[in-house]
RNA sequence: GGAGAGUUGGCUGAGUGGUCGAAAGCGCACCCCUGCUAAGGGUGUAAGCCUUUACGGGCUUCGAGGGUUCGAAUCCCUCACUCUCCGCCA
């Protein structure tokens, strides 16, 4: 949610917002009208509480029992127009940054850098399931028989190469002095105070999902109803409450989290689309970044962090491209994001592995984080949230990249000591 | 799932119908005292909204919502959460 005030001092820029991330229209003038109306109820109300309150310190009976009838009718009328401006406020979606390029589509989204040598293959490439089925590490049949579809079986060699991902990923995380080295070879003079892990909850409250902003379109999210849950759809959407309604003192800024959860989504409306393999899942493994910065490190902080996403490509040797998301393809509550796509030589095509959002304090103005300054001000906190190794994607582009004309892949260098071998291959039957 | 006890300011914690936004202590801020330190004394110290150039004033908030009452932190109802014991369980 955005400020009112700023809303009704920047109405161009809200209504250009609106238009360019392709939002549901919002009527500035009722949405003004409801502010005032809201403001003259409350007003009106505070008058019938004086009244109220002289009365009933003079023991007033009859002059009491007559304002509270009026009192309970502007209630009713305040509580109306509060919903009503409510509903509205959180339709508006965050305003973009400046250097967000305005684009009706992910069509229209920016190529800003790329990094690595595509593979070149004596033979033809095979994409992901393709090798996954042949060394028998993906099994989706028997995962549709059990789950449905868009579920798999990750199975030995595979699953050990998930595991070896997760250590790699946490050791850069919690490593300052790695930190240092990604801040300096982005260029960035930020604080490298390492991140914190969190194993958070997987299930929340639907209330919150909403102050997350996360909980449209709510045909993506699985909620159980009985419960008024709703599973997440990332580790960001239970991260990013874990300071709500809280004032965060400013030296203790900036907060970094990061949690490795699994990430469902229902995927409605996508039928037909990614249906191999395990591109588009119903359930994937994943380990996000949640950050809470100053305002006005806000930015650099999200470089930062897409700084540490390049860094884990390039130790991997992972060919990838960052792109810059135009207003029409980023969400609701974005200010400004960054998405990083691998180069996936079996389709032939770049796809996205990470993505990074910022916020501002959007999101934090409705969770209620606020940074109490130095001289005591409060404001909003600034968000930052973003993927440090989606799973089942990382597992596709390093296969990808990694195939050998037998079908086996190779493990990435850095992943070795984990995995303890080189190479994955078809068992020999004996 | 059963039985019971709780939820009050940054923290601990008092408060069972009015004079309570709330004692006391801790913490924090400023001042005084002390050569430094330690100890001590004083003053101040919740948030949101509205109003005011400012000083100030008003309203709301004692887990959330509803109710009783002229008047609710205090009584009643519903819900959420926490704790203890029992049961079940990884």
């Amino acid at each position: 949610m955005l400020d009112i005030k700023f809303i009704l001092e920047n109405r161009q820029i809200v209504e250009d917002t609106i238009k360019n991330k392709k939002g549901e229209p919002v009527d500035l003038d009722k949405l003004e009208a409801l502010y005032n109306e809201r403001k003259k109820l409350r007003q009106n109300a505070d008058e019938l509480n004086k009244k109220r309150n002289d009365a009933a310190l003079e023991r007033n009976v009859e002059e009491g029992k007559r304002l509270r009838m009026g009192l309970q009718e502007m209630e009713k009328d305040l509580e109306k127009v509060e919903t009503e401006f409510v509903r509205l406020m959180i339709k508006i979606p965050n305003v973009p940054s400046p250097d967000t390029p305005i684009g009706k589509d992910d069509s229209e989204n920016k190529v800003i850098r790329q990094w690595g040598e595509k593979p070149q293959f004596k033979f033809t490439a095979k994409e992901h399931d393709e090798l996954g089925k042949g060394l028998n590490i993906i099994d989706g049949e028997k995962a549709a028989e059990v789950s449905g579809a868009r579920f798999t079986y990750l199975k030995g060699d595979l699953a050990l190469l998930q595991f070896a991902l997760f250590n790699f990923v946490v050791e850069i995380l919690t490593n300052e002095d790695t930190l240092k080295e990604i801040a300096e070879e982005a260029g960035l003079n930020v604080n490298v105070k390492a991140f914190t892990p969190i194993i958070p909850p997987v299930m929340m409250k639907t209330a919150v999902m909403n102050r997350m902003a996360r909980l449209d379109p709510v045909d993506e999210r699985y909620v159980f109803d009985k419960d008024d849950l709703v599973l997440i759809g990332s580790a960001e959407h239970t991260l990013g409450p874990l300071h709500m309604d809280e004032k965060i003192d400013e030296k203790d800024l900036p907060i970094r989290y990061f949690a490795y959860t699994p990430a469902f989504r229902r995927e409605a409306g996508s039928y037909g689309k990614d249906t191999k393999g395990i591109i588009r899942q119903h359930q994937f493994d994943k380990i996000e970044m949640e950050t809470f910065v100053r305002p006005e490190d806000s930015l650099s902080e999200q470089d930062f962090m897409v700084g540490i996403q390049e860094y884990i490509m390039r130790k991997l040797k992972v060919p990838y491209q960052v792109v810059i998301i135009c207003t029409g393809d980023m969400g609701l509550a974005d200010y400004r994001q960054f998405d990083i796509e691998a180069w996936m030589p079996g389709q032939e095509k770049y796809r996205e592995t990470h993505t990074s959002d910022l916020m501002n304090g959007y999101q934090a103005r409705r969770l209620n984080t606020r940074i109490k300054r130095a001289d005591g001000k409060m404001e909003p906190v600034h968000m930052n949230d973003a993927t440090a190794v989606a799973m089942g994607r990382m597992l596709v582009s390093i296969m990808e990249n990694y195939q050998e004309e037998d079908g086996s892949v190779k493990v990435p260098e850095v992943l070795q000591k984990y995995l303890g071998k080189d190479k994955i291959e078809k068992p020999v039957k004996k």
